[in-house]
DNA sequence: AATCGTTCCTGATAGC
DNA sequence: TGCTATCAGGAACGAT
């Protein structure tokens, strides 16, 4: 699932290959994938315009465009934002189809049909900007800073770091990986972390983090990056969708709970 | 105000 | 073989 490290890969694809491009065409195929917006609203937004620079936020990408509107977009679970696609890799499930006067085309290719893409006139705060927690990479959210944020909400830690308002950019996978590495339960109440606990998850989303973004992301199910490639951090994984599996640490058996609807995996003797 | 549960989607896979 | 049930899950939304 694209999380932090995908989209970034993502971005990293999109902000070499799309400045400069001038939109000619813009065609949706599935209304839904603009949300509230007509899909004739959207279209009008960017048709004619060209992109200036593409960017990551959270779990977002942002494409800003010459006269200052924007495009937000998110992938979700299964979309993707694909490169000179050939034909066979957007003739179906193509949320929407933009082609460029340079004769290039970008597509949004979605299995599941959960991903959106929203345009915002100039001068527009975006409401998912509103919405989103620091980014956990950004040097000033510090330890002490991440401390503060998950102590002053009473919260499983689990599913407290997946909550977008709190960080932005997390997901199911990077979660767990990050709270096996910084060896704190899962199932902990946020308010009862200390600080030295809240050093050492700070301390393993960043090194984390920054691996998977060097790695190109994590491609267990779904996850193909802008060139369709795949990415490299699942030969990383120590408990994601191990369960069964002995720890890496301690050799006992990898354990799989559910936490509001979706798979935590975490080592019940290591992780307190 | 904060937290919890449901919903949207489809393909892959397991089980009978 | 062919069918059905289950599972994957990010975030908006409604309920508590």
């Amino acid at each position: 699932m694209p999380e932090l490290p995908e989209v970034e890969a993502v971005a990293a694809v999109l902000r070499e290959e799309l400045p400069g491009e001038i939109i000619e065409k813009v065609t949706v195929r599935w209304p839904q994938w603009t949300g509230d917006q007509p899909p004739a609203a959207f279209g009008r937004g960017i048709r004619g315009k060209s992109i200036i620079q593409v960017a990551r936020r959270g779990k977002y990408l942002r494409f800003w465009l010459d006269d200052q509107s924007q495009v937000w977009s998110h992938l979700r679970m299964t979309g993707r934002w694909l490169v000179d696609p050939k034909p066979a890799q957007y003739e179906s499930h193509c949320s929407a189809l933009l082609r460029f006067v340079s004769g290039r085309h970008l597509a949004f290719v979605d299995v599941r049909k959960f991903g959106r893409a929203h345009w915002y006139p100039p001068q527009i705060l975006p409401k998912e900007e509103r919405l989103l927690g620091p980014e956990p990479l950004d040097p000033a959210f510090d330890a002490q800073a991440l401390h503060s944020r998950l102590a002053g909400r009473r919260r499983e830690l689990k599913t407290l770091l997946l909550d977008q308002q709190c960080i932005a950019g997390l997901g199911n996978i990077y979660a767990s990986e990050i709270l096996f590495r910084a060896r704190v339960s899962p199932m902990r109440r946020s308010d009862s972390l200390t600080l030295p606990e809240a050093r050492r998850i700070h301390q393993a989303m960043v090194s984390i983090l920054e691996l998977a973004i060097e790695q190109r992301g994590t491609t267990v199910y779904d996850y193909r990056g802008a060139w369709n490639q795949e990415g490299g951090y699942q030969h990383f994984l120590q408990v994601y969708q191990k369960a069964g599996e002995p720890c890496p640490r301690c050799r006992k058996p990898i354990v799989r709970l559910v936490q509001g609807q979706r798979s935590t995996f975490y080592c019940p003797t290591c992780q307190r």
